[in-house]
DNA sequence: TATGAATGAGTGTTCATTCAT
DNA sequence: CATGAATGAACACTCATTCAT
């Protein structure tokens, strides 16, 4: 009955954070309102005040789950055993296929990032996210595998380019043929290796 | 005399969109208020009303000087006759140097280039300069010096890196030395050619 | 069975309005949330509902047992056979005794006894309260020992000089010593007696 | 032309303040909202926000006001000269008669007066108000014409006395009859003279 | 033409009240 | 009978836009 309770609850507040995600990466967080969310999850508008402290909470919440999730899944499967350029592989496909299967999610977290109302708990999540793809390119510079450019600079190269492709892929642009993401994958790594 | 006059009104038509440039660059369009547009521009804020029909007549008027600014400094000095390698260095370096001098534009530029309030016009403009860097990849794609990718690919892949690295240098998170500007513009080179 | 549950009930709703008095004399009547009431009181919110109408039926409720209670206290042991000048003194240090004593119960009557909120039974039982007051101030007269002015007024010195009285104690600018006490009950029959 | 416009302006300045104060002596800082104010102002809601930073900056706006009207009206013709007898009817005087002609701002003045949204500004303005009748007891006690009972209480006594006093003459429960004046002046008056 | 005071629709948020459990 | 999650009307406040001057 409690367990029952709290699954209601649950519920409720994962609709809400369903509907603000899909908003959040269609309009952005300040043309969405709050009444608009409501609406959206089926919720009155003064429920979204029982789960969530204010707007920013609930973006905030919105977005360390968007981080988490693709966190788990970069990290899924992951080869360590492999050599650099597998494990390369492996984050190339893992990006796009997020960015496939959580269209809202991906596009929320590529236009988000930066944003001034996330708080540090938010920053947090994403650097540790970061950090993975650091350590990943520390090693293969150190294996002599990737070039000797500025982690940073190698990331940005790499994140740039996963997120234009992820948005022409979502606009159907371009179809998701397994030859062309093979071909795409060769492009960002041909741009990081030595 | 009638000349006089366009020119006082051209001169507060640009100091409006200085301000709003400005401002919209650093808080977001939302965030930004017509009476701060009005006060730092050093006008009333009715007279805002007189230059621009609304709010989003005026992002879509900075839009379109951002993007055509750009546009027109890609083109500048352009080495038409030298070979793809060479048109290649040129456009990576226009666009980092264009960020270091237009910190503004660029910032706004990566920042509302899917913003929904653009308007037709905005996007046209923003497909035009596209499509300069479209041909330039579809050039070089026929003389067998660019990867056989669908050019909204390649463009996507580079344009991402060089919109990340833009950041990098805006935050100083990398210093702008000639040494490191290179290896970046080889590491985009790497991404494309075959 | 059937007496134990209205004892249950007369206990929860004696709860409530407790509860319901400390805030409300802490902090106004709409400063005071009815959740808080019931968190205040170990109940549930819509526990609330079941004993009261809504709000404004609470209030009324606890204004009167504060009324009665204070009419009761003023009545206790009251020395109907000495003559005015005891009697006088009697009901100025019941009302500070009582001020004393139920510090919630007398803040809230002083600062709520013009209340927009207050019904018709709440300003009866007020009345009444107050007709104690006004039966003692016309025999006073009848027997020549208060002076000949309208009962009203004469009530209003006194009781505005109570109230005012009763709030420096509280607030503990002034000590409640026996000899402080005995002079201010002098003051206030000074104003009055003939 | 300046001048005229800073003219209309103080007029809805003015305006606003008077409709706040209707409504707050009616009704209560926290039951009176803001587009009631504006309503009764003839001003639109967001209008108030151009004179007042929010909401509690009018009520101490309006409050200070309604002490400085006071204590320039109890100050206005004091009779420095004169005995404490004499000083003291001023006194009274004057209070019941600014309560009679600004009912709303001395009904406002009694019911707020510990009002927890008051700024240090109104408490301060509103002790020095009160410093004035300080001033004048002590004096009063120092000639051996007051009694010697803390200042705190006999101003308790006087003051309490006037607000009731008040009350009464504005619901016309009493006839402002000079001589019924004179009665109570006296009845207060044997309330603190020795 | 230029202004900025005025506006009121719209925002985020609160809370008295209801009702399924 | 008791509950507390859910609600939505109402609040304080903001700001794009208008219009008298």
């Amino acid at each position: 009955m409690l367990v029952e309770r709290m699954d209601i609850m649950q519920n409720k507040r994962d609709k809400i954070m369903d509907a603000a995600l899909e908003l959040f990466a269609e309009r952005g967080f300040n043309a969405t309102t709050v009444p608009t969310i409501a609406l959206n999850a089926e919720v009155g508008a003064g429920t979204i005040y029982r789960y969530f402290e204010h707007k920013e909470a609930l973006v905030n919440a919105v977005f360390q789950r968007c981080v988490e999730s693709l966190s788990h899944h970069l990290q899924e499967n992951y080869p360590s055993d492999s050599g650099i350029r597998e494990q390369f592989r492996h984050l190339f496909f893992k990006v796009v296929g997020f960015a496939r299967d959580h269209v809202y999610a991906f596009s929320f977290l590529e236009s988000q990032s930066n944003a001034h109302y996330l708080d540090s708990k938010s920053i947090d999540v994403f650097q540790e996210m970061m950090d993975f793809f650091y350590q990943f390119l520390e090693e293969g510079k150190k294996v002599n595998v990737i070039r000797s450019v500025p982690t940073e600079a190698l990331f940005a190269i790499v994140y740039g380019a996963y997120v234009e492709i992820a948005k022409l892929l979502r606009k159907k642009i371009l179809p998701e043929s397994d030859q062309l993401m093979n071909s795409l994958e060769a492009c960002c790594w041909d741009a990081v290796r030595v």
